[in-house]
DNA sequence: GGGAGTCTGTGAGCCCGCTGACGGAGTCAG
DNA sequence: CTGACTCCGTCAGCGGGCTCACAGACTCCC
């Protein structure tokens, strides 16, 4: 089963050039606007910041960090798509969630333990820049805006990660599918020609690890909503058809 | 269902007095200085802050803030211990979180919606400090340091909850109630004549009530860990016998 | 086009844990 | 002492979801 890790390509792990910055600094400093961490800061600021930080790239499949990663550091994703899961003892895994533009993800020991015990897989070719503790702790001492920023950022993972737990506890296999594929269409639907598709590849496979389920129960779900008319999945993407059906199946 | 909010004696809402302080200036200060979040500052700082903080009491099986509560508000737990849980449209409990001194609990809309849908009960006498958003914002300004300790604190928070999450996915009731209690046990154990007792009144329900299954059930794992001689539960107190072969069962 | 590898659909069988029910034990007020 | 209330122990019954097993479909690469 922990072969499922390295089922993709391998050999994508990330180098970390800490010296010569791999892009334009001028198109550095534009990539850090846009992410939320650094709003209400100058341009002035931000290019000072851009200096320090080293900016890596990682192909689908590549691994970002894990638990077996020394380094203490810490990821902000700049493109493309993340997704952060841990594995359990017996090789199971679940995915905890999908980051994308202005997220963050790594480990550093003064900043509390977390995500340690995380995996972080590329799901799409990401673009991502990465501090030390140092060089965070510098930043926010320099601007306290970015501590805000972060605060916020944490809670709201907080928030959405203790909303999961309850939803674990207490939901059945389809509505915890429901709860999850309505999320997934907030974060990433696009209106199609018969509802809202999910811009997406999912296989049912990892569906099934989002919610904490077997690949074989999900599979049966699926076909049942998909009998009911609520939805239709192929070529691993997921339409929507009955959007208030959907919200109604998850329970909430 | 929904009655076991109040089954405890109510009447015990919190009072917030904003204007004339509850105790002595001094006292305060003391005991702000116990309070990680505050580590760092000076005695004049945290003097300074004192000023600004009410600190109000709150009974027994009070609601300290929940759901309904229409002020944002952030309150630190100075004394006594204090149960987060969350309740499902049904009216079933997930207990989140037991916080002792130092913790925080809370809802603000700029600081994410964390803590949103969450209720906070007394369960022994307690006393709190609160803030609100504004007065929270200006002292993070003022002390960066406060800032690194909130993320610090959130961190914790998350990565409690997220290894939780998986807990909660793939284990037995009986791998999740010998995590929950040896976690307990680090946190309120005390060491006892035949092995570590945990230091807290808990009923089956509310144990139930944590790991997210049913009264009967829990009951019926108790009595069989009790029967292989692990535990003994008597009196609302649990004492640990076997904390080696708790461990094992736990499953880590 | 053909074969390897991956993904999807479905079924049989089994067991954990939920529901519901009820009696006993402890505790507190009068 | 006695009733009221809460908490605890246990059981029968059932069903959701897991495991194991396999066949069909799709994709990608030679």
């Amino acid at each position: 089963m922990l072969r499922r890790l390295f089922e993709r390509d391998a050999g994508s792990e990330v180098e970390i050039p800490t010296g010569a910055p791999l892009t334009d600094a001028d198109l550095k400093v534009g990539l850090l606007r846009e992410i939320d961490l650094f709003t209400g800061l100058s341009l002035d600021e931000l290019r000072e910041i851009s200096r320090t930080l080293p900016m890596t790239t990682c192909q689908i499949g590549g691994l970002i960090t894990s638990p077996d990663e020394e380094d203490e550091r810490l990821y902000i994703v700049k493109r493309g798509r993340v997704r952060l899961y841990r594995l359990t003892p017996d090789g199971k895994q679940l995915t905890l969630d999908i980051l994308d533009k202005g997220r963050i993800v790594g480990r550093m020991s003064w900043l509390g333990q977390e995500l340690n015990e995380v995996y972080a897989e590329a799901i799409e070719d990401a673009v991502v820049c990465s501090f030390t503790p140092s060089e965070l702790r510098r930043l926010i001492d320099r601007f306290p805006g970015i501590g805000l920023n972060i605060i916020r950022y944490l809670s709201d993972r907080l928030a959405a990660s203790e909303r999961e737990r309850e939803v674990m506890a207490f939901r059945s296999v389809e509505q915890r599918l429901a709860a999850r594929l309505m999320e997934l269409a907030e974060r990433f639907g696009q209106p199609s020609g018969d509802g809202v598709a999910i811009d997406a590849r999912l296989t049912q496979q990892e569906l099934a690890d989002m919610i904490g389920t077997s690949r074989e129960t999900l599979a049966m779900t699926i076909s049942s909503l998909r009998e009911r008319g609520v939805l239709e999945m192929q070529n691993q993407r997921v339409v929507i058809h009955d959007v208030e059906g959907l919200r109604g199946l998850s329970g909430a």
